[in-house]
This record gives structure tokens, C-alpha cells and sequence, in this order.
DNA sequence: TCTGGGGTCCTAGGACCC
DNA sequence: TCTGGGGTCCTAGGACCC
């Protein structure tokens, strides 16, 4: 899938269709997830820190992901591959391999090609999203082609044609080279794959090692024979947080440790598995990390038995110059279920109390009791109580508006942009973050589904009931708000326009919602570059500084007054291009 | 204001066993 | 009585991928 997060927030979010979106990490600390092909023209890409993406590009949309809405659409493409054949490995959301041989196609590169087209036919009618196609004789070469192809594109490599194609890339082009190892390569004087090739084996394995070095001749000389292979069992589960800031007390280290085993036992559990060995990870504050871990002597999924493996390994880690981040993992896992688990238990201990031995696993004679209470919905200590954040991106749903999502919060506010993915592009109204007509929402499919379906994602009437307002016929939107037919700023270029970032964001105006007064500044969480439209080119980003808000997020935008040359979300991208 | 979160695979040393 | 030679398991770290 091309630029799959982004491109998913765009079919979903009319009013960033064509502009430059970024999903990833919103907070302090947060990196890039995946930059829509708009944002990428200034320079943004996946890993990079989100504070640095705001720097190059201020108007882009920063939205956090909605994992669960890549999820429905990955398991839709999913199941367009799997008719395709039964061989699909799935490399993660976005991407997988299939062998099209064993789903019976004709080995020629026109039947290949034919499919090639159908699939991403298929994929944009399913979910509407480009999807671009790699055909080859090796999994490498197929995942080479699909770069090639990106995006929205296909691309088939002839049989015989692979070495002329490939000689001349870089060797970064390999899957599995990545910076370390082409660093080594380089100082070895090799730098393409033709000179991996000419290298020899022997030469690689000295400079990479057994495994990586003879993988890599293998490959950089055409040699590829692995099989695609379906459903494979996960072979660890782990979760971790960075902190907005880094953690120094030691008691609060100890908690988040508990917290994060708790969250990784209800994933664990939730996969049906169990494992015997707990990892704890730890970055300090310089970036430097590491690892402790412990086997047990049998696998488990009893909470209690891996918060105190963690607590344990972390009693052995010097915490004190602070911490940025923590882990919590298990690995070495058993398809063992609870149950297996307390009749193994339970037969351990009759036959320890036969034999009056004492000292038996200590786990065992726990495990009943710790692991009862934490079924199900009681989630971790963490999700208690904590207060209701509205993170740009994520969906509501207003009592009398319908659905929207967040473009923005702070200082006590949350800008909502309501329109839905076949709508036109919507309008934006402010709400104090406590109003009880808004609440969290459910992510709309991105293609609209069958007629009797349809009525649940229109808006109801402005004063229809809360909760399934048919609203007949299109939304009576009440102003000529900025549809699609204001387009981008007309503005030439960066720099052109008045500029009037900064001074009090304008009156919402009447029937902008609850809101009151203009919003004095700007505060975190924010969606959208620096709201006001026009000219903002000269003194974006940093310049602004703390005083009363250039008009960002949360104030109400400009973008939901009805003047002419409002921008829908973001400001006027320069450069940008149109795709 | 640098650097997420979830994984996989490989290497290397030490313990331990036969 | 300097030193063997596998093999496996455990631990820790690192490269890489999306």
C-alpha cells in the first residue's frame, strides 16, 4: 500500500485530500510514522522526529494513527491476496508476499501482469487506496519491484533481466542492508551491488559475519530461493512507552515496569499463548539502552508472575541518571492456555503434596489467585481515571453535529472537523473538552457500504436527536463553509499573504458551538499547522513563540468562517504538488 | 525539540553436559 | 598432568524491517 497510514487519514478526511499529512507520534518525543507523498516534497519521512517534520513542513496535518481502522483495511487487501493464492505472508499491515504460483497462475509475465493489474484494481474499488505491485521470480526481486513501482504503479522484472537491473543500485537496495552494514561495505569500497557481487562470498563473510555475509552474496547475486510461507506463529510479545520527559524516581520506574508487564500479559493472553522468559528494556537519558531478561522454569501468562520477573530484573538496573524509556516483553512462547496452565498446576502441587517435598515453583502456588481477578475488560492500573485526551486525528462524535474528528486541543478546548470520508470537505467547530455532547468515536469505514448502512455516518439535523438521526438528504450545512470548491489558498506562493499569524484568533461567530470567546493561545496536542490561511509562508514554525496563539488548533479556525479564501485544514503549501 | 513501537534474526560468551 | 570437542541453553547486544 502506498503511504498507508497517510493515504487511510486522507480517503477518511476529505479536507486533506491533496495536502501534506503526517502520521506518527504527536507528543515531544514522537517520530514519523508515515509522511502522505505531499508531506514527503519537504523532505518528511517515516522515522523522523516529529519535531523536525514541523519544522520542514508547519501546514502538514499531524494526526495520530488509528491502528484500528489500518487494521480493517489491511485484513480487506488481505483477503483480496489470499484469493489470489493460498500462499500470503504478511510482512506487516501494509505490505505481504504471495506465490502466485501456488495459487495456480500461469507462470507467463502477461497472465502475471494481468493479475498484477486486477489485485490493484480490486484493492482501490475495496477500499479506496493505491496499492502498487511488485512481479518477480524471488521474494527480493518482487520487493524491489514494488519500490520501483511506488506509488500506484506496477512493475514486472523479466527473468533473465535481474543482474543488468540490479547491478548498479545502491546495496541499500537489498533488503537487510541497512546504515551499519553498508557503512561496512563502503569502507571495504563497495557500494553497488554489482561490487557485492564481484566481492565474493568469502570477503563478505569476513566483513559481515557467516549469516549476513553469504545471505548477501546470495541475494546481490540473484540467488534468492526462500519461500513465501503463510502464518507464522509470533515468536515474542513485548510493549514500551517513551516518556514525555525522562523518569528519575525510582517508585514511579517500579510502577510504569508494573504497569507495562500487566499490558504485556493482556496481549500475551489475548494471543492465546504463554512465555518463559520475561525482558525488561531500558533507554536512559543519553539514548543508551539495555536489556535484562530471566527463564523461568516453565512458560506463563499470569500476570503477577511476570510483574515480579520485572520487577526483579529492574531491582538490577541503576536508574538514577533518568530514563526515557521502559519495556516490558516475553518471549519464548508456549501455546499453552490459562487452563493447560492450572491443571498443570494443579497436578504439579498434588503430586508435590504426595511426595511432602517443599520448595516446589513458586509460580505455581500463585498463579491461581493472581491471574483470576485480571480478566478480561479490568485493564491496567494505567487506564484508570485517566483523563480524556483529545488526540488530533481521532474520531468523535458530536450529539448534534455527527461525526468528525479531532483537528486540535488545549487550553481547555477541541476543534472538530466534521465530515466524513464520502462528504464533502467539512466545517470546523470549537467545544470546551469536557462538553458532554462530544465523545470518542468509532472509526467510519473509508468506503461507503451498502445503502442500508448508510444513515449511521451521515450528520444528524442540527437539532435532530443524538444518537442514529436519519437525516434525510445532505446535511444543511448552515454557511457556504470552505468546501472543495475553495481549493488551496489562491495565494502565490510562500510569503505573499498579509501574514496575521499571530493577535487572537477571530470570533467563532455564531453557531460555531459552545465556545466561548476567541481562544487566547495555542496549546498542545495541536492538529494542523498554523491555522490562519493566508501568508503564513515568511514566519512559520518557532517564530511565533509563546504569546497569544497564531491562531493555532484549538482557537477557532478561520477555516470554519465562511470567508473566501479559507483554507479547509492546513495553510497554503508552496511547492506543493498536486497529487 | 533529535531519535516510536512492535517485531525478527544473528552473534558471542559462559555455563553445563556428555 | 595448561590446553578437547561438540551441543544446548541462557543472557546481552545489535542490525534491520515496517
Amino acid at each position: 500500500m502506498d503511504a498507508f497510514y497517510a493515504a487511510a487519514e486522507q480517503a477518511a478526511k476529505p479536507s486533506l485530500r491533496g495536502k501534506p499529512v503526517v502520521v506518527g507520534g504527536i507528543g515531544p518525543r514522537g517520530v514519523v510514522a508515515t509522511a502522505s507523498y505531499e508531506a514527503r516534497v519537504f523532505g518528511v519521512h517515516s522515522a523522523m522526529a516529529t519535531a523536525q517534520a514541523r519544522r520542514l513542513c508547519p501546514n502538514a496535518a499531524y494526526l495520530t494513527p488509528r491502528f484500528s481502522l489500518y487494521r480493517e483495511v489491511s485484513e480487506v487487501v488481505m483477503g483480496l491476496l489470499g484469493a489470489l493464492s493460498p500462499l500470503v505472508e504478511p510482512l506487516s499491515l501494509d505490505e505481504a508476499f504471495v506465490d502466485l504460483e501456488a495459487g495456480g497462475v500461469e507462470p507467463t509475465s502477461a497472465a502475471v501482469r494481468a493479475v498484477g493489474e486486477r489485485l490493484r484494481r480490486d484493492i482501490r474499488a475495496a477500499t479506496g487506496l493505491s496499492g502498487s505491485v511488485g512481479l518477480a521470480a524471488s521474494k527480493m526481486l518482487a520487493k524491489i519491484a514494488s519500490e520501483e513501482a511506488k506509488p500506484d504503479g506496477l512493475v514486472l522484472i523479466e527473468p533473465g533481466t535481474e543482474l543488468e537491473l540490479l547491478g548498479p543500485m545502491s546495496v541499500r537496495a537489498i533488503p537487510g542492508v541497512g546504515p551499519a552494514t553498508a557503512e561496512t561495505l563502503r569502507r571495504a569500497g563497495i557500494t553497488t551491488v554489482s561490487e557485492t557481487a564481484e566481492a565474493g562470498e568469502a570477503e563478505l563473510v569476513r566483513l559481515l559475519g557467516k549469516a549476513h555475509g553469504a545471505g548477501l552474496h546470495a541475494l546481490a547475486t540473484g540467488h534468492d530461493d526462500r519461500p513465501v510461507v503463510a502464518e507464522r506463529d509470533a515468536k515474542s510479545v513485548s510493549v514500551e512507552d517513551t516518556f514525555e520527559e525522562d523518569l528519575t524516581d525510582r517508585s514511579r520506574v517500579q510502577l510504569e515496569i508494573a504497569r507495562l508487564a500487566e499490558r504485556c500479559v493482556q496481549r500475551l493472553r489475548a494471543a492465546g499463548r504463554s512465555g518463559r522468559t520475561v525482558v525488561i528494556k531500558v533507554r536512559s537519558y543519553d539514548f543508551s539502552t539495555l536489556t535484562r531478561s530471566e527463564t523461568l522454569r516453565g512458560p506463563t501468562d499470569d500476570p503477577a508472575v511476570v510483574k515480579e520477573a520485572a520487577a526483579r530484573l529492574i531491582d538490577g538496573v541503576d536508574t538514577t541518571a533518568g530514563v526515557r524509556l521502559l519495556g516490558v516483553g516475553v518471549s519464548g512462547l508456549a501455546d499453552y492456555t490459562q487452563e493447560d496452565l492450572f491443571a498443570q498446576a494443579a497436578s504439579e502441587a498434588a503430586a508435590a503434596a504426595v511426595s511432602a517435598r517443599a520448595g516446589g515453583a513458586g509460580g505455581a502456588a500463585e498463579a491461581p489467585q493472581g491471574s483470576g481477578g485480571a480478566q478480561g475488560e479490568a485493564a491496567g492500573a494505567g487506564a484508570v481515571d485517566r483523563p480524556r485526551r483529545w488526540l488530533p486525528g481521532l474520531d468523535v462524535r458530536h450529539a448534534e453535529y455527527g461525526a468528525g474528528w479531532v483537528q486540535g486541543s488545549g487550553v481547555g478546548r477541541v476543534t472538530v472537523r466534521f465530515e466524513q470520508p464520502w462528504s464533502e470537505p467539512g466545517r470546523v467547530r470549537t467545544f470546551a473538552v469536557d462538553d458532554p455532547a462530544l465523545e470518542p468515536g468509532e472509526p467510519l469505514p473509508l468506503v461507503r457500504r451498502e445503502p442500508e448502512a448508510d444513515q449511521q455516518a451521515d450528520p444528524p439535523e442540527p437539532r435532530g436527536s443524538a444518537d442514529a438521526g436519519p437525516g434525510p438528504g445532505p446535511a444543511p450545512d448552515p454557511a457556504p463553509g470552505p468546501d472543495s470548491g475553495s481549493g488551496p489558498d489562491p495565494g502565490p506562493g510562500p510569503g505573499s499573504g498579509p501574514g496575521h499569524g499571530p493577535g487572537p484568533a477571530p470570533d467563532p461567530g455564531p453557531g460555531s458551538g459552545p465556545a466561548i470567546g476567541p481562544d487566547p493561545g495555542s496549546g498542545p496536542d495541536l492538529a494542523v499547522g498554523p491555522g490562519p490561511g493566508p501568508g503564513l509562508g515568511p514566519h512559520p514554525g518557532p517564530g511565533y513563540g509563546p504569546g497569544p496563539g497564531p491562531g493555532l488548533g484549538p482557537g477557532p479556525d478561520p477555516a470554519a468562517e465562511p470567508g473566501p479564501g479559507s483554507d479547509p485544514v492546513v495553510g497554503p503549501d508552496p511547492g506543493m504538488s498536486s497529487r
